[in-house]
DNA sequence: CGTCGATGTAGACACTGTCTACGGCGGATG
DNA sequence: CATCCGCCGTAGACAGTGTCTACATCGACG
């Protein structure tokens, strides 16, 4: 045995990512941090954009439970917004995951994953956004990606330079697709 | 003389980044296809970084000019689905410039170039979601968002997974902003 | 004509990802 | 028990990268 070290690797990779940002992801840091040569990730990854993509699906994990976690108050716009926070809390807190989830590159061959991880955040956007629309899977997409577009715009600061903020723009996303 | 050169990496970095993605950007090899030696571009721009803000740069010019190539019809609508389209469409047509536009490390100092070239589309966007509303600001910026998000959804194809497109989306996101 | 600054060259350096040969160790097999 | 064999990590090589520094070249100007 044993994977061990793929364990080691990849929770090391998210100590990294945590503290340095996502540019510090080299592979051969990666393995400096797990203790092991810079050779041994390739016994477990075949290449380092495998060992990202193991590495942004803690990232996906750990959003899908930021998003669980919240108990429903059974009041849509409540629960959109808290939903929202969520959602743009993740990415202010775990800025440098954030944006190795969201990587062009990586999402090549993770897709899946991210859908995956989306999927419980889409049957609750459904719920919440049109019970009983028939395009309702469209509207859950549309704000689900506005939800998106808003954390990018937050994350890169250009928000505070419109003199505005991402939980605003949140409020006026709810109100737009909840007036039915 | 001569800023000759500067000219002439810029324009291989944006011919570059159109033929093999926004992965292909070295510096040595930006420098080989303006013929000079890897040490030339440093004369010009202090560091990698700042060649690719510069051709960025010429990115946010090009989308600022198909947004405003558009001609409004005076139908909020049909306006705002014109606009949308050509946002999509240049993050379609042009996607290794797009994913350089809004790299997250480029941004840093860069923003000011991104506001510069969505000013207008702001302003557009102002007169057509709301132009009697004293939080037009926030629907504008809200709207941005959303339309962003719809691109990168549409690029990383997380679209097609849902079975749906991009075109679609803007439809809702439209219908979601226009009422009221 | 001589000097000097601007501009590009060439090489060094540390670092990266990938590939390959090798060593050691444990477990299965005879 | 002895002997293989396959897994797993090491170590070095290789091409490529961004940055830095010494050097060459060339044109303008006093």
């Amino acid at each position: 045995m044993s994977d061990d070290l793929r364990a080691r690797l990849v929770t090391a990779g998210v100590e990294l990512v945590a503290e340095r940002g996502s540019g510090a992801l080299s592979l051969r840091e990666i393995a400096r941090r797990a203790g092991v040569s810079h050779g041994a990730p390739r016994r477990w990854f075949p290449t380092h954009r495998d060992l990202l993509a193991a590495i942004a699906r803690v990232g996906y994990e750990r959003l899908s439970a930021r998003l669980a976690a919240r108990e429903p108050h059974g009041e849509p716009r409540a629960d959109l917004l808290a939903l929202g926070r969520s959602y743009l809390g993740f990415s202010r807190d775990e800025r440098g995951m954030f944006e190795l989830m969201f990587r062009h590159e990586l999402l090549r061959g993770n897709q899946q994953d991210v859908r995956a991880a989306s999927r419980p955040l889409f049957r609750v956007l459904i719920d919440l956004l049109g019970p009983g629309r028939p395009d309702a899977d469209k509207v859950a997409a549309a704000f689900w990606a506005n939800l998106h577009g808003i954390a990018q715009l937050g994350m890169w600061g250009s928000l505070e330079v419109i003199g505005t903020n991402a939980d605003a723009l949140l409020h006026t996303a709810i109100d737009a697709y909840l007036e039915h």
